[in-house]
DNA sequence: ACCTATTAGATTAACGTTCATCCAATAAAA
DNA sequence: TTTTATTGGATGAACGTTAATCTAATAGGT
């Protein structure tokens, strides 16, 4: 069938060891047998076999990456950072999406076991249940979290300013003077939905202001739950002058909603985002927002694991990206 | 260090041959015995190891997905479509990005071949210069591509339908009475530009009309692509009454630019997408657009790419998803 | 001339499965 | 009873690589 070690082997003269370790390029090889040995391998035309590569050496070369929502362009963009950075080690990835279920989440890291990988890297989500922080300390290889948190296993992710991000946003609206903030939460079950609730109670505390709870409402982060929620609130007759979201995705249904119903952004109501998604300066206003970096959390990720892959008793440290304000037409 | 079927064996007193086929429930084995032996495996906490699997069954159960552009949704959604679908036949995806590139496109399907995929799922772009097409040609798995053709192999193809879909937004328009009409065309290298093309010619010449060169602009087709076109035609002073984009991406981008050059849309000027974006509804105006079945585009061809590893005498034929036009208020 | 390193490559045994084949015992058919 | 299936399982090899160990030959130092 197909054309293996041992046919160049035998083409050459060479044992099949010496072949192997001419096309790895070892040392031992002299350079005129690895060149013989390397030009009568593209002639045979042959295929290295990973997989049996794998076996042998159990390093497969192979990282598995635990996405949470493939609709939100935040996380191609982290999967892109990984990605590239992966391919510059050498690493190529399996990827997978939760769509943010701890279920199915569970299922991907131990079918990525399954296929050998050399390290997980995770967007997680909380599970009560399940015992979700049990089956990552009990992982027999490397893993790291990037843009989230599981408590207890903080060490492992590379995170963003969540806190501090939010409470800037907020801090900017109080202290232009708006009392009513609609605040657009995430779903409970991922970490920076609640550093960013802890940034809004840090900021209005100290100002000494109290925080209305039915100016906070959770959704699960898409586009039509901001818009849902906006419609909702006003049908309501809740009174506010600004929206904070928890990402990009919410404030692009926010805005329409508000559109709809004749509020003009930013002179009725100032909107905020979070992400800083790249089509954000292209919506209708272009978007005030948080900007996180997105590329880079996933290179950052991929850097750590590769150095945990490589050096086992290297302790894990959290990490953090910084973020910053951008001001666009959504806000004055 | 880990568990393997061997310690099954020893713990159980059977053999290494009856535990391996037990725990793929082969019906040689007796209920009971399967029985003792799942549960003794999962007492011992037993991984199965696939690529050892892999390597001795030379099936994977793995399938390469070399996606186009990481940037659009568009993609995204493909992929979800093959990745539940891909689950559903018990597979799992490899997956990179070309970002349009062909000689990435030809790496990475190098890759996977040495990853030993069982199939390979691709949104291709067109090469002139590396033999592109040979490549594919001469694969010895099964391929499919989707969404998008290579000239000559249209047969692995499942696609929608370009000519027709982008032929009866044009002759939307010029039935409306538009006849300067500005196309923002995609890039050339892949089939979909060529096809829309001809569907554009072939509107213009069913109603004895010409088609202006000037009209017609390719592009990348990102958002910034988009408007900065716009901006230019408008600054050269072009003269437009719609504008039809090659995708969705592009009509944000266009949106934008004629907002801000205080044209309003659709009064001053009509516009068309192609894609319908699950976000373009909430766009601003709302857009319309093209509907183009994206999950579904990724189940049928990994649904089709299944077919044929299953049976390798299986004729390849080019399959079709439909399409419909979606107006919304970027026309009137 | 003797010992020690160094270089270049060969030999053999794994890695953890699955496959092809074979065997024994029991049940069904003749 | 004898033959023929059928059931339940065992045995040994193989998949294509890499790792560990070993050998022979040359070079360098004293």
């Amino acid at each position: 069938m197909s054309i293996g070690l041992k046919d160049i082997a035998q083409s050459t003269g060479f044992s099949v060891n010496t072949v192997s370790r001419a096309l790895r390029k070892d040392p031992r090889i002299s350079n005129s047998t690895t060149d013989i040995i390397s030009r009568t391998a593209t002639e045979l035309g042959y295929i290295p076999n990973a997989i049996a590569a794998s076996m042998r050496s159990s390093r497969s070369k192979t990282i598995g990456v635990v996405s949470a929502d493939s609709a939100n362009p935040f996380f191609s963009e982290v999967i892109r950072g990984i990605e590239e950075t992966a391919r510059h080690f050498g690493y190529h990835i399996l990827l997978a999406n939760t769509e943010e279920s701890a279920k199915k989440e569970a299922e991907l890291v131990r079918m990525f076991l399954c296929r050998q990988v050399d390290g997980i890297i995770a967007m997680p989500t909380y599970d009560k249940e399940s015992e979700h922080v049990e089956l990552y300390r009990g992982l027999s290889v490397p893993y790291v979290f990037t843009g989230r948190y599981l408590d207890g296993l903080q060490d492992h992710s590379v995170l963003h300013e969540d806190v501090e991000g939010q409470r800037a946003v907020i801090e900017y609206l109080l202290d232009k003077g708006h009392r009513n903030i609609l605040y657009l939460a995430g779903p409970k079950k991922v970490s920076n939905t609640h550093d960013r609730l802890t940034g809004i109670h840090e900021a209005y505390d100290a100002r000494g202001l109290n925080l209305d709870d039915n100016y906070i409402v959770h959704a699960m982060g898409h586009i039509e739950d901001g818009y849902a929620i906006t419609n909702h609130a006003l049908n309501r007759g809740l009174e506010f002058t600004a929206i904070a979201c928890f990402n990009d995705m919410l404030a692009m249904g926010v805005l329409k909603s508000l559109h709809e119903n004749n509020l003009s952004v930013p002179d009725d109501v100032e909107v905020f985002g979070y992400d800083n998604l790249y089509m954000s300066q292209f919506m209708q206003p272009s978007l005030s927002t948080v900007d996180v970096p997105k590329f880079r959390l996933g290179s950052v990720a991929m850097e750590t694991l590769v150095a945990h892959i490589e050096d086992g008793s290297l302790q894990y440290a959290q990490k953090s990206v910084s973020t910053r304000l951008i001001f666009r037409e959504s806000t004055r």
